[in-house]
DNA sequence: AACAGCTACAACCGCAGACTT
DNA sequence: CAAGTCTGCGGTTGTAGCTGT
């Protein structure tokens, strides 16, 4: 037999249910987000009064008071709204000019992902942060002499202006950064500013790492017109060598 | 069909800075 | 000014689904 008060303090962990989601969704559209501990305070707490707000929470945000109520902290509702229930979020695949800007800008700022979600409307910092891990940073080249050889190019490249899915510039002339290489050391992008967009105008340096070299890829997709250092019979020996180097283990 | 390995994604955790008391 | 709280960020983990053997 349990009361109200004999309760036990329980924050769910795990995945989220739709009654939850409905929840949190209908708090959210009443009063907007934040403040997300209040949240928290009105489910999974076990005092009486905590139980009483509960109640009253409920019933001010039109659910049934059989509801079960949320029992998640503050930070994880935060989370699941800014990552999954917020409409603004984009659903489906990062477009290429999505994930050459999102090249672009890691190779600017690092692991900033909050920072390059910023430049990618629709997009969290998660989804990059995912898409850079899986995609990207998980594409190695194993062979050692791929590594060997990878090692010995430093290929300059121009990329375009980054032009963001909308069509609109993107304007960081008062945020550039010198690159952080803690967690990229390889790859570099000297970066200059004209007229307020921001333009690319520097090196790949080719390293040890897939990540440059899925990096390199993809700026070299992007490298066009007249501005490109980089040929396209350049680009393709060096994945040809990538494959052999993979087609050796 | 069964299993193992891989991929993509959702969610949690710890930390740090901002803010409040 | 110190302590406590809140919020946001980045790193990491867990897991469902897919693919190859």
């Amino acid at each position: 037999m349990s009361t109200l008060i004999e309760e036990e303090i329980e924050v769910r962990k795990g995945p989220w249910t739709t009654e939850e989601d409905t929840l949190l969704t209908h708090y959210i559209g009443r009063h907007g987000v934040g403040p997300w501990n209040m949240l928290a305070k009105c489910a999974g707490t076990n005092t009486l009064i905590n139980k009483l707000f509960t109640l009253f929470f409920m019933f001010w945000v039109d659910l049934p008071l059989t509801s079960s109520g949320l029992k998640r902290s503050g930070k994880s509702c935060r989370l699941r709204w800014l990552n999954y229930l917020n409409p603004d979020i984009k659903r489906g695949n990062l477009t290429l000019q999505e994930q050459q800007l999102i090249l672009q800008l890691h190779s600017l700022w690092g692991n900033r992902w909050s920072k390059i979600a910023e430049h990618l409307p629709g997009r969290t910092d998660n989804e990059i942060k995912n898409y850079w891990r899986t995609r990207v940073q998980n594409k190695q080249p194993s062979s050692s002499s791929l590594k060997e050889m990878s090692s010995q190019f430093s290929v300059p490249c121009q990329l375009p202006e980054c032009i963001v899915p909308s069509g609109s510039v993107i304007n960081i002339s008062e945020q550039i950064e010198f690159p952080q290489h803690e967690t990229s050391p390889n790859a570099y992008a000297h970066t200059c500013v004209d007229n307020n967009n921001l333009v690319l105008n520097g090196s790949y340096n080719i390293g040890r790492s897939g990540q440059d070299m899925e990096a390199f890829r993809l700026a070299s997709m992007s490298a066009v017109g007249e501005g490109c250092w980089i040929c396209n019979e350049m680009t393709d020996s060096l994945w040809q060598c990538r494959e052999l180097g993979e087609m050796g283990n």
